[in-house]
DNA sequence: TCAGTGCTG
């Protein structure tokens, strides 16, 4: 194909797209305000056309144009098509920007990049000086990141003296969603115009199920009700493909494994009406699966077979296949979300919201119209459901999120402009632990380490250890762990038993190697032999292990490589000298960055954490540790998980005299105390004040009562009652020294 | 006594 004739269709058909005819009035509305509010459904255009709009209406004369994306993905294959729609090639006047692959030069003006991308760039660049106009997209998904941006965004221009300093033309700040929550993000930008673009997509018709009602939601009878239904669908309905949603590797395998079996037994002579389907292709679809393996979803199935796909959340908004005709919607979805009681952030199944099972809806009308089967009952939908996926932003750790704010300058990370707060207790467990590794002082003002500790793209623990490791001159051990604890899990664990077995002996042998007894040494032997491997890949299938996985760990450690390199010569390092065994060496540097992780032997096999919550936690099976009783007293882990019991994964033995020292910062600030640094002062009457006009902001009819008793409840929960008290006398005590 | 949804710098 020529160049002019690819140019003239793609040109033709951008101009059948719903946003092209008004394109005009468009433009308009982004010269004309600052912040814009642009909604439109999947399919009208706005991500792909806007850019060019604005590029053609002469907006990048002073500045680039800049469109952040919460995804890699839809970044990169978004600049790709744009980049072919304005005859350029990818990575001059288009291009974009993720993390490892920056594909942009001095041309380019209409630059796409990943909401994570941005904020690095605003921690360079506080006024993005080199922008003319910035667009966040898909921002109803409400990603961490994006949220923040649009915080930062809002502040920027509430102060008018920052916003023009060091700009020398007005930025421009366009906002782009689906049609859900437009007014709440309008207000939130001072009640700017909002641009709604129709959108290009067919009817959907939703059926309840009987099965799974609001009493369900801990069990996972759903699977079987989830392939009976798809069974239904696939002898009594037309021809068109099926995509099921489930949580989880295990459960789609298992799903798998059924559906197969019951497909097999069907008679397609008599049962199925249309006779043009004669077969179900069955397809697992999950992010930990081989890429390859991954690609087959996306090829048409033979004549008269009908394809079934089953999968995670993947296939809600990452990946999107062609021919999807029926949804069967289980209803569930595995969240990550924040866990006080265990200061961290734990994987959950919950029920999905609403707004998320009419996505799930939406991916059948892609091309046609469609039909979606929910297994849940209307009860169920209504009593079980919340209308929308409470925002990341109030669901996970926020200690990176902090420590970043705070050297943009937000030193009060309370007051900072949310669309949604997170709780406060959230924000006040973040400064906690910031404080605890020494990336902020008693004030919340950032440290030097702190500093240098938000350049890494790792959680604050693991940096603390690597610029420890850095300091003792065993980078070299660390960079590579903190790569493998930072990327996917990389143990495969295929779900026939058999298999499973012989799984389990090769990654223990792996263990042993290493010395055993630490499954942190485990890992960075993996990484040593798979690197030092004649045949890397192969290396891994044969000890089953994530090749992709290990191959984005290698990536991670270059990069953690290089950034330690350019602060190393921007700035004086402490250096540090250890005589004593390697493994010690290891094992105190990563006490730096887990003693918040420590535990002690309680009774038996149970250990008791040290982080002043006192939990009951159990050794992995996984673990190299699990089942060994020898010197094993205290101990340090990279993260726990909750199933049949509080496990404990990722151990390795430790001394108490090496955390000795470090231990008592644990109990030196309790999240009262420090709710008074980061605001003036906490009273009681404060708090349930504020509790109320945040509940108030929700549901509008919760009493104050109501706010009692749930702070009541929570004190319980989190043992913060205690902390309170003990603030409360010493707050007493003072006051009466003070008196004397 | 037993397991890893999906993103991201």
């Amino acid at each position: 194909m020529s160049k002019s004739s690819r140019w003239d269709s793609t040109e033709n058909e951008s101009k059948h797209l719903p946003i092209y005819r008004h394109k005009a009035k468009l433009v308009q509305a982004v010269e004309g305000s600052t912040f814009l509010v642009v909604t439109g459904e999947t399919g009208s255009g706005k991500t792909t056309q806007l850019p060019q709009y604005l590029h053609q209406a002469g907006m990048c004369r002073n500045g680039k144009i800049g469109i952040t994306q919460p995804r890699r993905v839809a970044a990169i294959t978004v600049a790709q098509r744009v980049a072919q729609e304005m005859q350029c090639t990818l990575g001059r006047e288009v291009g974009y920007q993720v993390r490892f692959d920056d594909c942009t030069s001095q041309d380019t003006v209409v630059k796409y990049m990943t909401d994570g991308c941005l904020l690095r760039e605003i921690l360079a660049d506080p006024v993005l000086s080199q922008y003319s106009v910035v667009i966040l997209d898909e921002v109803h998904e409400r990603s961490l990141n994006t949220d923040i941006l649009l915080g930062l965004l809002k502040k920027m221009f509430s102060d008018p003296a920052k916003s023009t300093k060091g700009r020398s033309f007005p930025l421009k700040v366009v906002v782009m969603s689906a049609t859900l929550e437009t007014d709440k993000l309008s207000a939130f930008l001072g009640g700017c115009p909002v641009f709604a673009i129709p959108g290009r997509t067919f009817p959907v018709t939703c059926t309840f199920g009987t099965a799974v009602g609001p009493k369900d939601v801990e069990s996972t009878g759903y699977v079987k009700e989830v392939v009976r239904m798809a069974l239904d669908v696939h002898t009594s309905e037309l021809a068109g493909d099926i995509l099921v949603f489930l949580t989880g590797q295990s459960e789609i395998e298992r799903a798998c494994d059924l559906l197969f079996e019951k497909a097999e037994s069907i008679d397609y002579r008599y049962d199925v009406q249309d006779q043009t389907v004669e077969g179900l292709l069955i397809l697992p679809l999950y992010g930990s699966m081989p890429t390859d393996q991954q690609r087959q979803i996306f090829q048409p199935p033979p004549s008269r077979i009908r394809k079934c796909v089953v999968a995670t959340n993947i296939a809600a908004t990452s990946l999107t296949i062609n021919g999807i005709k029926y949804i069967i919607d289980s209803g569930f979805v595995k969240q990550l979300n924040h866990n006080s009681r265990v200061g961290m952030d734990i994987l959950e199944v919950v029920p999905i919201s609403k707004s998320e099972a009419e996505q799930r809806a939406g991916r059948a009308g892609r091309t046609s119209a469609g039909k979606c089967f929910r297994i849940y009952t209307k009860e169920f939908w209504e009593k079980s459901m919340p209308e929308y996926t409470v925002p990341e932003i109030q669901r996970t750790s926020l200690t990176a999120v902090v420590l970043t704010l705070k050297c943009l300058g937000v030193h009060d990370v309370i007051r900072f402009p949310y669309l949604d707060c997170p709780e406060e207790r959230f924000l006040l467990e973040a400064l906690k632990q910031l404080y605890q590794f020494d990336a902020i002082d008693r004030r919340g003002k950032v440290t030097q380490l702190g500093e240098l500790m938000v350049e890494f793209p790792l959680q604050p623990g693991l940096t603390r250890a690597v610029l420890k490791g850095s300091s003792l001159g065993c980078q070299d051990l660390l960079l590579p762990l903190a790569a493998m604890l930072s990327v996917e899990n990389i143990f495969i664990r295929p779900g026939n038993p058999e298999k499973q077995k012989e799984a389990d002996k090769k990654h223990r042998a792996l263990a042993t190697k290493s010395g055993g007894m630490n499954d942190f040494a485990t890992l960075l032997s993996v990484f040593q032999l798979c690197k030092s491997s004649d045949r890397p890949s192969a290396w891994c299938k044969d000890n089953w292990i994530h090749w992709r996985a290990l191959k984005s760990a290698f990536s991670v450690e270059t990069q953690l490589r290089e950034i330690l390199l350019r602060l190393q010569q921007k700035r004086d390092f402490p250096v540090e000298t250890f005589d004593g065994n390697k493994s010690e060496l290891f094992r105190r540097c990563l006490c730096t960055g887990y003693f918040t992780n420590v535990a002690r032997r309680s009774v038996g096999k149970v250990f008791c954490t040290m982080d002043g919550n006192g939990s009951m936690v159990n050794i992995h099976p996984s673990s190299s540790l699990f089942d060994q009783e020898a010197d094993l007293n205290w101990v340090i882990f990279h993260d726990v998980l909750v199933t049949s019991r509080v496990y404990i994964r990722t151990v390795c033995p430790i001394r108490y005299e090496w955390v000795k020292d470090l231990l008592p910062k644990l109990h030196e600030v309790d999240v009262y105390e420090l709710s008074s640094v980061a605001r003036q002062e906490v009273t009681d009457e404060e708090m349930i004040k504020w509790e109320t006009r945040e509940a108030a902001k929700r549901q509008p009819e919760v009493s104050t009562e109501d706010i009692v008793k749930k702070l009541e409840k929570r004190n319980n929960e989190t043992s913060v009652s205690d902390a309170r008290a003990r603030y409360l006398q010493r707050k007493q005590q003072r006051q009466q020294s003070k008196a004397l």
